[in-house]
DNA sequence: TCTGGGGTCCTAGGACCC
DNA sequence: TCTGGGGTCCTAGGACCC
């Protein structure tokens, strides 16, 4: 058996607890640049707001219910999310991070006779740890712990918990889930199903093999033996190593010259070089693109990448600096309004293995020590001190962020203080 | 009339996830 | 005025090889 132990509504949660005021209030937490609504409070989401509704549209329903609007506070989550990882790790050893808020838990070799008092136990000691609510779902494959744990979140009898684990549980399940809430579902396939009939999840349990395998490839395949209770995505306990690192933000403000795009562009790349470097790996190609904004029809449209392969693979943020901004002067056209640009490195290998090339002429070495320090000094200050040239801070693209709350848990100074009445 | 067969590698695009 | 960011996997089709 598996099981999927979900954060319920993560980012608003972190929010209340340090903040228990916003208990029972509608709140909400925005993308980057205060840009869309990506995570709802129950109350929030009964008035309403859809997640990944731009905030500018529901700028009317914030005011007139006073929604409380926070700017996405990643530190504060990462450490939140780390807690609570850690809580759960205790009842099981064996788990897999999915994402920020989601672990899967391997229950297999666990002794433990009733499961559903299982998961209640996880729940309670999360709550009591971190004050994080969380839902837990348990069922033969993770696509039926996905399931079961959204059918816990709705059934308001099962306290936040659903064990599929008899037959009787497992077939009521599937047959109160709407073929689009399946894991693996997406709009697109979603709308296939439905036309041909299959509407609920009991019906796409009975769907001819063939006919999935035809029309939604070995995805669909796997998915349908999910489906049946044969597991078919692996449990993955140790993190696979990554093969391709972004990291591309939008400007707070459109951006027409060369200068702040090469800026932002060399920002990106020594992110991405960081990246590279703290995942252990490089890069064997790298990719740079930029854009204008479509949705301002008015403007005249832009949108270009270029991969270029790099000679020897690097995580050194000087050699990457090199090819991005090679990349960028291909790339560059005056006369546009930009909006958004990004680096992304490719390729990925483990650092250890890296063939030398014939004809190269940069020190290794000495390139490698240097990167380490400039990683330390600037990691020892919370963040860059010590910048490439090309970098630089300029203001005008920087994010937009006017709700952000503190760093209560990572920063000494931000830290919350118990007040005596 | 009619233009081999089999294989690999790479890329672009589509679908999905949180 | 204002619309997130970071990933994965799969397939089809082209280039190239013998």
């Amino acid at each position: 058996m598996i099981a999927l132990i979900d954060c319920n509504n993560f980012y608003v949660s972190c929010e209340r607890v340090f903040n228990p005021a916003l208990m029972k209030k509608p709140v909400i937490v925005l993308s980057n640049n205060d840009g869309c609504a990506i995570a709802r409070s129950e109350e929030a989401k009964a008035l309403g707001i859809k997640m990944g509704t731009p905030a500018f549209m529901i700028k009317d329903v914030i005011r007139k219910h006073g929604v409380h609007v926070f700017s996405s506070n990643y530190t504060l989550y990462d450490d939140m999310s780390r807690r609570v990882m850690q809580v759960i790790n205790e009842f099981i050893p064996k788990t897999e991070v999915y994402s920020i808020d989601e672990i899967f838990g391997d229950l297999s070799e666990l002794v433990y006779n009733d499961l559903h008092q299982l998961a209640s136990d996880i729940r309670e000691a999360v709550m009591r740890c971190t004050g994080i609510p969380v839902s837990v779902g348990i069922a033969a494959t993770k696509t039926l712990s996905k399931m079961a744990n959204r059918f816990a979140k709705k059934t308001k009898a099962g306290e936040g918990v659903y064990a599929a684990v008899t037959p009787e549980a497992l077939s009521a399940m599937l047959a109160s889930t709407g073929v689009g809430d399946v894991w693996g579902v997406g709009p697109r396939y979603a709308k296939l199903l439905q036309e041909n009939g299959f509407h609920s999840a009991a019906d796409l349990v009975k769907a001819p093999e063939e006919w999935i395998r035809k029309k939604m490839s070995v995805v669909g395949q796997r998915l349908l033996n999910e489906l049946k209770g044969i597991p078919c995505i692996p449990f993955e306990e140790t993190v696979p190593s990554k093969k391709n690192i972004c990291t591309s933000r939008s400007f707070g403000k459109l951006i027409t010259s060369k200068r702040e795009v090469r800026q932002a562009v060399a920002t990106f790349t020594s992110s991405c070089a960081l990246k590279l470097r703290k995942e252990g790996s490089v890069a064997r190609k790298i990719h740079v693109f930029i854009q204008t904004n479509p949705h301002r029809r008015e403007d005249p449209q832009y949108f270009h990448s270029i991969t270029l392969p790099l000679e020897v693979p690097t995580s050194s943020t000087r050699e990457l600096l090199k090819y991005s901004m090679r990349a960028l002067d291909m790339l560059f056209k005056p006369g546009y309004n930009y909006m958004k640009t990004g680096v992304m490195v490719l390729d990925l290998q483990p650092s250890k293995q890296v063939q030398m090339g014939l004809f190269d002429q940069v020190d290794r070495r000495r390139d490698e020590k240097l990167m380490h320090t400039l990683d330390e000094v600037n990691g020892s200050f919370g963040k860059d001190v010590v910048r490439f040239g090309t970098q630089d801070f300029n203001k005008k693209w920087k994010l937009k962020q006017e709700h952000l709350s503190k760093a209560f848990t990572t920063r000494v100074k931000e830290m919350p203080k118990i007040k005596k009445k």
